[in-house]
DNA sequence: TATGGGGCTTCCCATGATGTCAAGGTCAAG
DNA sequence: CTTGACCTTGACATCATGGGAAGCCCCATA
């Protein structure tokens, strides 16, 4: 039995996040000490440390909720498991085509920005519209 | 002039964005009609759009706030503006490498699982800390 | 002119995951 | 008994955005 300190060096959870994941039904809520001292088990620990994991790879918490619901049933089908991942996975390769368009962007543009003492810029040009730059109060 | 919805539709702008946007000092506070309404000049309409670009670029409002000035400043440098850009951009690769990293892993893993009706789950099994899977209550 | 619909106002709450801070109780060692 | 480390709860911050309620305003149409 350790307390929530202990349980959170020996997860990689803050103690903090324990407490909020229990708060949000994440965890059950755990024995307590007569003096409200929270006391985890090693199975506790280890749904601790299960989380960690999955947090280390973006699984989000409500996916994580699913995760640690299989991860108890004995009678899960891995294909459920696996959809949960291959759907993870699907979001974040969205994130991160999104993300790589925004470099591409920003490369391009920096690329042709002088970076000098001149206030020309593309990167400003682009941002204020630079195909309608500043239009001379197109009367509408 | 317009109102904070034709602002929002010429803009690509929510109106509650817009007013989110003022009230933390992003925008300036815009002329009002008698009855409290705001109104928009085309200069205005024109920062919101800008702003509406670098969001679209993943540049944070912060940024964005650097920017906007830099914009209306005429002896700004390029160089200042660069710099703001690179650092986004730097920021961004970092994302894009951990979010590769955690698609790496995931597609190692679901590669590896069945994906039937048989409960065994390579990825169940690495979140539960496959190299130290339920230590047997380690006497600790 | 009355009424209705749509737009505007402000304010509060929610998201997702985490952190910080504060005020107070508790425990163990000295 | 004091001190310091640890625990408790709760509120607030982050970041950007959305939703909704309550109420006022404006215009068009019947």
């Amino acid at each position: 039995m350790r307390t929530i300190g202990e349980a959170a060096r020996a997860s990689g959870v803050s103690a903090k996040m324990i407490r909020h994941y229990e708060s949000i039904g994440l965890l059950p809520k755990v024995q307590r000490t007569g003096a409200g001292y929270r006391l985890y088990d090693e199975n506790e620990v280890h749904a601790l440390r299960f989380i960690h994991r999955a947090r280390s790879l973006g699984f989000p918490l409500e996916t994580i909720r699913q995760l640690l619901a299989l991860w108890r049933d004995r009678r899960r089908s891995s294909a459920t498991v696996k959809k949960l991942a291959t759907a993870h996975v699907a979001d974040l390769e969205a994130k991160i085509a999104e993300m790589q368009s925004m470099v591409k962007t920003l490369k391009h543009l920096a690329h042709h920005c002088h970076g000098d003492d001149r206030p020309d810029c593309p990167i400003l040009e682009d941002l204020a519209g630079s195909d309608e730059a500043v239009p001379r109060q197109r009367s509408a």
